[in-house]
DNA sequence: ACGCCGATGTCCT
DNA sequence: GGACATCGGCGTT
């Protein structure tokens, strides 16, 4: 389901960009899920219905952003890791300080940072797009051969092989060497 | 190109 | 008190 996402558009008011790399944390099926064993206040969307957007706050500077995916207490989800920025550019270029253009949404922090996802966001529906933020389709179709690897920056469950990015892309965040 | 490290809030033990 | 789904800067190859 995860790798599904590849090729959708994230899309943030004006601002916009393809989803070029996921991650799927699964519940009490992982232990480096946040929905692991522990529901709290933070974590509380991702226990919540498909389709909403779960916003989390780390390392004391940095927002990072997951698509609820799986059913109401399974506390399944999706990482937002990259995108290809797609529309409003300049306003992500102000919003990250006049990095390259390669680097606007390029992780799963910079990419909250260039599309201005916080707190505020948590639980926003992603369907209808009540709260500014949806995810949409526009006929480009998810690739069949993503490629597949472990997780990125985890100590919990690192063999899972639940990092889905396009083969290719120079949006990606941390490509396989080779 | 690669690796170390500091920043700095929130959650969990 | 320690860990953390990170990033950017600075140092070394």
């Amino acid at each position: 389901m995860a790798p599904a996402l590849l090729g959708k558009v994230l899309v943030a008011g004006a601002r916009s960009g393809r989803i070029v790399e996921v991650e799927a944390y699964c519940g009490d099926l992982d232990p480096a899920a946040h929905s692991y064993r522990n529901r709290s206040a933070r974590n509380e969307v991702m226990f919540g219905p498909a389709g909403h957007l779960y916003v989390y706050f780390t390392y004391g500077m940095h927002w990072c952003a997951n698509a609820v995916c799986g059913e109401i207490d399974e506390g399944v989800a999706v990482l937002l890791r990259a995108l290809a920025p797609l529309t409003g550019l300049d306003a992500m270029r102000r919003a990250r300080g006049g990095v390259d253009d390669r680097d606007l949404c390029r992780g799963p922090a910079r990419l909250c940072q260039a599309l201005g996802l916080d707190r505020g966001h948590d639980g926003a529906d992603l369907v209808t797009g009540g709260g500014g933020v949806w995810i949409g389709d526009d006929g480009v179709r998810s690739p069949a051969d993503p490629v597949v690897t472990t997780r990125v920056g985890l100590s919990r469950n690192a063999d899972a092989p639940w990092r889905w990015y396009v083969s290719g892309s120079r949006f990606v965040s941390r490509p396989v060497r080779g």
